[in-house]
This record gives C-alpha cells, structure tokens and sequence, in this order.
RNA sequence: GGAGAGGUGCUCGAGUGGUUGAAGAGGCACGCCUGGAAAGUGUGUAUAUGUCAAAAGCGUAUCGAGGGUUCGAAUCCCUCUCUCUCCGCCA
C-alpha cells in the first residue's frame, strides 16, 4: 500500500501512474487526502484531551498526597468531561483509520517509468527472445498425452482421489519433479540465497502483509477450523519472515529461497487453458524472495532475470522475457518481467515465472524497515520471482524434448534424474 | 483434549496503582585509555504518530491483543491469543 505521505506530496505522479495502470477511480486519491486530515483532527483533539487529562491526573495525585482532598475533588469533574470527550474522539479516530484505509487499500503500486502503457497482454512488451524453436516430428502431441503415453503423470487419478489440477505424478514424473526441484535450489543457493522451509500454512496477518487479504481472499484455500490459509506462492511465508522487522542495512541483498508445494483455488478458470499441467491447483514452485536498499532495488530486479533466465538456458528451454504493461501488471508490482517458454506442441508460451519489484509498496504493509547511514528507517524494497514453477517447465520440455526414443532430458538435469530419457 | 504456569525494551531480568518509556545486567554504537588489542572507563542505545519546510524540542500512544475499573494501570478485573510444564493422543 502507498503511504498517505507520499499520496500527498506527489499527489499528480501519482494520478498519473494509475491511469497508467488503468486504475479508473481516480477520485480515491482526493477522498484519502480528506480522509486522512479527517483522521489527524481527530487524532489532534484526542491528544489534547489525553495531555490535558495527564496533567490533571498528576495534579490530583500531588494534592491528595498533600492532604487537599477537597481541591483534588474538585479537579475530577473536569477528568470526567475530558473522559468522555476522548473516548469520543478515540472512537473517530478508529472509525477515521479504517475509513482511510479501506481507500488505501483499494489503491495499487505505481508503475515504474518503463512501464509501456497499455491495456492487456498484447501490449506487454518483448525485451528478449532466447534459443532456437525446436521442430519437432509429424506426429507430435500435447504434453497430456505424453503424460498417460510414458504413464508419468496421471490425471484421472487425481480427479479420483482429489479432484481436477490435482495430479498425480508418477515413476519418471515424480523423479522428474524432484529433480527439477533440486536442481532449482542447488542453483538458488549457488547464487548466495538462503534455503528456507517456510510453513505451507499462514494466518490471516501473514496473508494480509504480503497482500492476498484482503481483495484475493477467494483464490487461497481457507481452513476455517484453524483460520489458516494454504499458500499460493512461497513468497507468503518467507515475505513474512520480514513482518514488522528492522533489518541493518549492512545486510543488504537479503535473499532467500524456498521450494514450497502451492494451492490456488483458480476460480473460474476453464478451458483449454487450464489442460493438462497449464494450470493447476497444487503445484511445486521455487520461489526467490530479495530485500533490498531503495537504491538498488532495480539493479536487483535486473539480476534477478538474469539469474532466471539463467536456469532457462540450462534447461535448453526457448524463451522470451516481457516486461508487462501497466494494464497486465499485478496490484502490487512497480515493474514486472514475466518469463515465458515455448511450448512447441501447443504452440503457445507458457508462463512460468513471473519477477517484480514492488519498491515499499508490500514493505508499508508489512512494516518492514531497515536504517539507513543517518540513522532514520525507511522502508526496504522488497522483490520476488519464481525460479521456477514447475508444471509449466515440464509441460515444454515433455513437448518440445519428444523424440522416438522416448523424452530427451536436458543435459543439466540428468545428474538430477538419474536417466537421460523418460521411456 | 484435560490441569497448571507465564507473556516486560536487541537479550536476560526487576517491577502488585502515582514524576516507570520502564531499575539492573548483558549486548551493541561512539569516545577515552592503549603501540595495537583486551581489560577498564564515560556516553548513548525503541517504534509510531501529531506539531514543523526540516531538525531540535514538545504532545500522544505502545510492557502479547482488545475491552473495563480508577483522577491515575506494566501493575486490579474480563475476553482473546501465544508460549511453557504435566497428563492424554499421536507421525
């Protein structure tokens, strides 16, 4: 969430990075500005009432000890008005903050200055194409007929046992899945990120620091007996590790990496684009989460991609890399590239990671802060990117790898798998 | 799930109604001392918010969270929450 500060000091950048987001209710930034001079009158009253009546309180004690009882009586009508008085003033300035941040919260991160403008994915911007298209043979199929031709990945006994996008990965698959899985983190951690294992459950405090509470309620899976959610995204937990946290700014990068399984309700998605591994409920994701200096936050998102696309190389996997329009960028994000492989027998680009920087925007929420060299705290900057997600990976390199020896594995992972092709 | 104990600052730890934002110790930072270091020694060491151009200063809030009693609460009462111990259950 912005901070009101800036709102009101930068109050016509700010405009003009919404309409950049085609965020349409531009009237939002007038009412926070009254909102929050609402709020602060009311916050005034409510500390001269309370100085007034400490004071008093004070007095009262001092004469009681001196033996003026009368006096001190007397003093207490005037505490008893002021009583009243500041819980009035107490219960506007409640009613006043949650106004204000109701407004606050409806409002999304400003987009950074190469943000191209534009309404949806047409408009994203390529900034990168790597690796040759493969060709691949006449009789070529979808990956979910690779998956049930090499029985890998069986879907029908997901549906059985759970439900649809959940499936259920098998013999070559599963090992495919762990070794992608290892190799993602033996990399992560090569390139200086910390290894967590984060909870794969959260509260209510956590998905709200991180942003999914509380406009993406629907998309989490909620265990009501406990209040807990499952989480979408690794960056969940590990963001949450910084809540209300001061770091030293000496500390900078702080980078960390988890490979956590994820949920997502995914309402509503139907349709091819959500056949086979497209789409799923439960997944496997390796997730980088960096704090960083505002300062060089952006050169930490440009080596992030890097450090992305690196993994994609390795994989042998074509790719381009977009830099998102303000219309496709997500509520939280300040600039976005979005990685993309080709996924040669459906003929289409598949995302599979997504890296941004949210500047302060997640760090106002989550109060985390850091000092810097005068001594002041500011708000970090906070970053993340998948690296990867897996479903989508292997769903290119079943299709894009089919030869008819079987599925060839790229040369980086076989350590990891132990075969060279899935048969 | 049953019974009990407890949540105080970066950490440990005092504190059962009144100049306690909070003793004391440790840690940390800076200074002195030293050839350098250790030891010693001195000073400092929360966050948010308002006032302000800004800083200083000052006001307000914060001793798990919320509410209550009181002129006044870290201290008393209620609710919630978390942690610990014992029992039960259990990978």
């Amino acid at each position: 969430m912005l901070q009101v500060s800036y709102i009101r000091q930068n109050k016509e950048q700010v405009i003009s990075g919404l309409q950049k987001k085609n965020f349409k209710d531009l009237t939002v930034i007038d009412q926070i500005i009254e909102a929050d001079d609402l709020r602060k009158d009311w916050q005034r009253k409510l500390d001269d009432y309370l100085a007034e009546s400490n004071k008093l309180a004070k007095e009262i004690g001092q004469l009681f000890k001196e033996g003026k009882t009368q006096e001190a009586n007397d003093k207490k009508a005037r505490t008893a008005e002021l009583k009243e008085l500041s819980r009035e003033a107490n219960d506007q300035v409640n009613a006043t903050q949650e106004q204000l941040n109701l407004l606050l919260f409806k409002v999304p991160n400003l987009p950074h200055s190469s943000v191209p403008t534009g309404h949806s994915a047409e408009d994203n911007e390529v900034v990168k194409e790597w690796g040759q298209m493969p060709q691949l043979p006449a009789d070529a199929v979808p990956h979910w007929e690779l998956t049930e031709k090499y029985d890998i990945i069986d879907f029908k006994l997901g549906n059985k046992i759970t439900g649809a996008g959940f499936p259920v990965y098998k013999g070559q698959g599963a090992r495919l899945q762990r070794a992608l899985i290892n190799f993602f983190l033996d990399q992560a951690v090569a390139q200086g990120f910390n290894e967590i294992q984060p909870p794969l459950m959260v509260n209510e405090d956590s998905g709200f620091g991180t942003g999914q509470l509380p406009d993406k309620e629907g998309q989490m899976y909620y265990v009501n007996e406990d209040k807990l959610y499952l989480i979408p995204t690794a960056e969940v937990p590990i963001t949450n590790i910084f809540r209300d946290v001061i770091v030293n700014a000496k500390d900078f990068p702080i980078k960390n990496t988890a490979y956590s399984q994820c949920f997502r309700r995914e309402a509503g998605s139907y349709g091819k684009d959500v056949r086979g591994l497209n789409r799923l409920h439960q997944f496997d994701k390796v997730e980088i989460v960096v704090i960083e200096s505002p300062e060089k936050s952006y050169e930490q998102l440009e080596t992030m991609s890097l450090y992305v696309q690196s993994l994609l190389q390795k994989l042998e996997l074509p790719y381009r890399v977009l830099r998102l329009c303000g219309g496709d960028m997500s509520f939280t994000s300040a600039l976005t590239y979005d990685m993309e492989v080709y996924s040669a027998a459906q003929q289409r680009w598949l995302e599979v990671s997504s890296v941004s920087n949210f500047e302060s925007f997640q760090a106002n929420r989550l109060k985390l802060r850091y000092k810097d060299e005068n001594g002041k705290t500011q708000l970090a900057h906070t970053l993340n990117g998948s690296a990867l997600a897996l479903p989508r990976i292997v769903a290119s390199l079943l299709e894009n790898n089919q030869t008819d020896k079987g599925i060839r594995i790229p040369k980086a992972l076989v350590p990891y798998t132990g075969f060279e092709y899935i048969q």
